[in-house]
RNA sequence: GUGAGCGUAGCUCAGCUGGUAGAGCGCCAGACUGUGGAUCUGGAUGUCGCGGGUUCGAAUCCCGUCGCUCACCCCA
């Protein structure tokens, strides 16, 4: 490292990711892919950038990520453009853009990406993280909310998070809202005085969110405050109860928590949150809802949407600490080989068994054999294939099992298909 | 944006009330010229985050600054 040059460091919020971190990241996009697949969802892309304006009448231009913590930027002093904060304004402008609406239908989308938000740092909290996500675009019926909700529950058992609670409220429609607005107003215009300094100020500009406060002080007030659930009316109150029907029908375990209202506001009727305890602060580890007015704000046909996005760097953070899901990238073989001689042969082989698909490493510059050994073991390799004079004369080279140290000569010809007799014989169980 | 804690070798950290830099792990080499893991021996690596101050002398005390971490806030 040189002293004169100040090093380049990553950007404050900004993480690498390394090995073998990564094979586990891998592994949970596998898992996610998959249930998405299974629940006939399709993968959207879409940009990273986004212009300004689609963020701030979709998410609030009233709400903390838009005032304060969104990277946003002039592209060549013209136009104002963002890194995305969220996925979800993207996903409902491109079925708008495209018209997907036309196609008819019900419209299921999943996406993995990093998104951008410019808070300070903490754990579980990058500036820099990333989500996985979902979007039904198409229908405002009950079914779709179960259905994604239930997927959730799937995706965490399959990465092996069992400890969990699932929260759901619902936030009604925005008539309903207002109405409920208006009454909570109401009622902490005569308690306010008594709550956090915080708390006052939200019950002026934000009365929702002193439902979230978590002064304990303010708890015993907090409970005593009108329950959004009991001023819905007809219709959102029938969504919600058709919601929780079908979660008990589809064995998914809820807490109704009428304090759960989402920050974004674009929010309708169902929201909801799995939180873990294994989180420190940043407990939240997904969160989701209903937006059946989102397309309308940002200038789009009227349609109903449901989705929820997890936040996968709290997932990894959540599954590592369930331990259920073992992550293993091991080498299988590593190749050896003793004088110049050698290296095209023990080239040709490595060459052979990777385009087998396996994965092999072989040694780049001529090595003592027992460095070869040494290095092989800190790889982690199975096995190791032994070419020096003695195999190149007698076309059998040695193969050494690292697991139990013992070694024989195997033909050439014959060494993919040994290899693959003894891996079986060590698992019989895995295909 | 606010607050607190922490910055010493690649990693984890020790270094008491100021006296000239250490351990374990890892890495390299050898004991062992074609046999890894174990053991033993030896070796390399630090502007003690940075800048200033106090002092005969600062990793240690003081001030500032940067960085990291956690929490507040907000949120996935």
């Amino acid at each position: 490292m040189s002293k004169d040059v100040e090093p380049i460091r990553s950007v404050k919020g900004m993480r690498d990711l390394l090995p073998p971190e990564t094979w586990l990241w891998q592994r949970v996009e596998e898992e996610a892919r998959q249930v998405f697949h299974a629940y006939n969802f399709d993968e959207i892309r879409t940009p990273i950038l986004e212009p300004t304006a689609l963020f701030t009448r979709s998410v609030g231009a009233d709400t903390d990520i838009v005032t304060k913590e969104m990277y946003t930027f002039c592209d060549r002093g013209e136009e104002s453009l963002t890194l995305r904060p969220e996925a979800t304004a993207s996903v409902v402008r491109a079925y708008t853009e495209h018209a997907l609406y036309n196609r008819g239908g019900i419209h299921k989308f999943y996406y993995l990406g990093p998104m951008f938000r410019r808070d300070r740092p903490q754990k579980g909290r990058y500036r820099q993280f990333y989500q996985i996500g979902a979007e039904v675009l198409g229908s405002d019926h009950p079914s779709i909310d179960a259905e994604g909700i239930e997927l959730v529950a799937l995706l965490l058992d399959r990465v092996g998070i069992r400890q969990y609670t699932l929260f759901i409220n619902s936030v009604g429609c925005p008539n309903c809202r207002a109405e409920y607005v208006r009454v909570l107003r109401q009622a902490l215009r005569g308690v306010a005085a008594q709550m956090c300094a915080d708390c006052q100020r939200r019950a002026e500009t934000n009365p929702l969110r002193v439902l979230d406060c978590k002064v304990p002080g303010d708890q015993p007030l907090i409970e005593r405050l009108p329950h959004i659930i009991d001023y819905l009316d007809a219709e959102c109150r029938h969504h919600f109860d058709r919601v929780t029907q079908q979660l008990r029908e589809r064995g998914v375990a809820y807490t109704i928590n009428p304090r759960l209202v989402r920050g974004l506001d674009y929010y309708t009727r169902t929201t909801f949150e799995v939180t873990s305890g294994v989180l420190g602060a940043q407990n939240s580890l997904l969160g989701g809802g209903r937006y059946d007015g989102l397309s309308e704000m940002i200038g789009g046909p009227a349609a109903p949407g449901f989705g929820f996005a997890i936040g996968q760097d709290r997932l990894v953070l959540a599954v590592e600490a369930a331990g259920q899901l073992k992550v293993e990238c091991p080498l299988e073989v590593y190749v050896a080989w003793m004088g110049d001689g050698a290296l095209a042969p023990a080239g040709e082989l490595a060459r052979q068994l990777r385009r087998s698909g396996q994965r092999v490493e072989i040694a780049y510059q001529p090595l003592k054999l027992k460095r070869s050994l040494a290095i092989a073991n800190k790889l982690g390799a199975r096995f190791v294939v032994i070419i020096g004079e003695g195999e190149l004369a007698s076309g059998r080279y040695q193969v050494k099992d690292m697991t139990t140290g013992e070694q024989e000569a195997v033909e050439r010809a014959e060494i993919e298909r040994y290899l693959q007799a003894k891996r079986e014989e060590a698992a019989p169980s895995e295909t």
